[in-house]
DNA sequence: CGCAGTATTGAAAAATATCAAGAGGGGTGG
DNA sequence: CCACCCCTCTTGATATTTTTCAATACTGCG
């Protein structure tokens, strides 16, 4: 292998192996990389829709502002997730952008996406199967927010971010950076940050959940998970071989195996 | 044109001007259509995930049941929209599906999409696109759960209904027909079925929305649109053509337009 | 006519929001 | 090094929204 892997080439992993030619035009996704400090917003609601981006260091949130004030966090970005496909079909941002950490983005624009249509059947499905998975984690949490009291929905997300994390990078003894005030989880939640607060406190009573500012702790993920009725089927099982033998072979773009 | 056009095509031109090489590959993907009863569930949540389908005729709706007995309806399925696209990438499915009225249901395996990603670009962008309207769907959805009163979550509930119905048949005086029961309303909107009838009685008194079993009347839409705080453009702004001229003369499988 | 599913209405209970006051912590300038 | 300030968090009291429970009415259908 010529060079490091990056973020993305190593999402893409997750689902198929990739042949050298596929593996560069990945990297064209990550040509253009450009630090963005934490708190800015990249784009509001409304603004002209060309790009995608990939985020190859830190945090980052879509948003909704609503017309009395409050907002809805809808998606938290890690590195290696793609931001803005919601909008492929669209000229506009249907939510804002902004970073929690200090980041590293790198945009690329729709035609970008076209060319990999046109060039690898691999790597469209494996888009399509990206793309899947992030409508199957909007579909869990807009059910956590329809269906489950605070203190379950708290639980949910806190034990989803524990398994994303887990996915990437293993969370050592269920601890682990959670760099989102209160309020910020609210926003994600639907819940009041003075809520938010104590619900925190009351998981902190049952032992499932310690928070101090931006560490959490989980002395044991598992009963947390039996709270939240997490089922975790909807983040680990699509890290399947999207592929067999048989139809690989009918593959052009994925020959050099 | 050798045949009537089907929903899919319909759908698809939507987006785009189809070759007849294309439509031909669409009309692949109804090819085995099979009548279901209205109230018919066709899969649960779990079930073996190997096919989408398409939905010809009739509505349907995706749901999740919870562990306290209760249910949320995550989308609404009517003539011409493709189900399953969530899990793409899993092996399970994530929600169940149900039939509203009686249908007609057109299944195809997952690997008659990838002979298409082989095979059209457009239809592939397509694709694309409509995958990413689902997620403009669900997130609009998501923030109206998450964040508005629960006459707004109607009031936006109904509206969307009623565009989503113009864009495919002209709906005649703000009068059309909404095969639903108030619980199965709630179940949509995370609202109980009893506040779901305290609240049309609301918008029945504030004339904005006058139900009778399952027809709806609408005397001023622009209001109500108000009410619910409505903002179309994540379902109209969907609906414009993908490529422009430059990008279309690279293509292949669109020649014979 | 009776029955089952659906809708309405009232009263009480539960969950969550809002308002307000105070506590803690970390950065900054003096 | 200290003082101050801003931001975040905590806690209490109260208000609001929605749920639950229960009783009753309506509607289409056999």
């Amino acid at each position: 292998m010529e060079k490091e892997d990056s973020c993305i080439v190593r999402l893409f992993s997750n689902y198929c192996a990739l042949s050298e030619e596929d593996k560069r035009l990945l990297h064209r996704l990550e040509e253009s990389p450009v630090e963005v400090q934490a708190g800015q917003t990249l784009w509001k609601e409304g603004d002209k829709a060309t790009e995608f981006c990939t985020i190859s260091k830190g945090w980052a949130y879509s948003f909704r502002n609503m017309g009395d004030g409050s907002r809805q966090i809808l998606e938290l970005y890690l590195p290696g997730d793609i931001i803005g496909m919601r909008e492929f079909a669209f000229s506009q941002r249907l939510t804002g952008l902004a970073m929690i950490d200090d980041a590293v983005i790198c945009h690329f624009p729709h035609h970008r996406l076209i060319e990999i249509f046109r060039t690898s059947t691999i790597l469209t499905a494996v888009l399509f199967a990206i793309v899947s998975r992030q409508q199957a984690l909007l579909t869990e949490r807009l059910v956590n927010l329809a269906r489950r009291s605070a203190q379950q929905r708290l639980a949910h997300f806190i034990f989803e971010m524990y398994e994303r994390l887990n996915q990437t990078c293993a969370v050592n003894g269920g601890h682990f950076r959670l760099p989102l005030s209160q309020e910020q989880i609210g926003d994600a939640l639907g819940l009041s940050s003075v809520h938010v607060s104590r619900t925190f406190s009351s998981l902190r009573e049952q032992n499932l959940v310690l928070r101090e500012r931006h560490r959490v702790c989980l002395p044991n993920p598992q009963a947390l998970a039996k709270v939240a009725e997490f089922d975790n089927r909807y983040l680990n099982d699509s890290l399947r071989p999207l592929f067999d033998d048989h139809e690989r072979q009918n593959e052009s773009s994925s020959l050099a195996t």
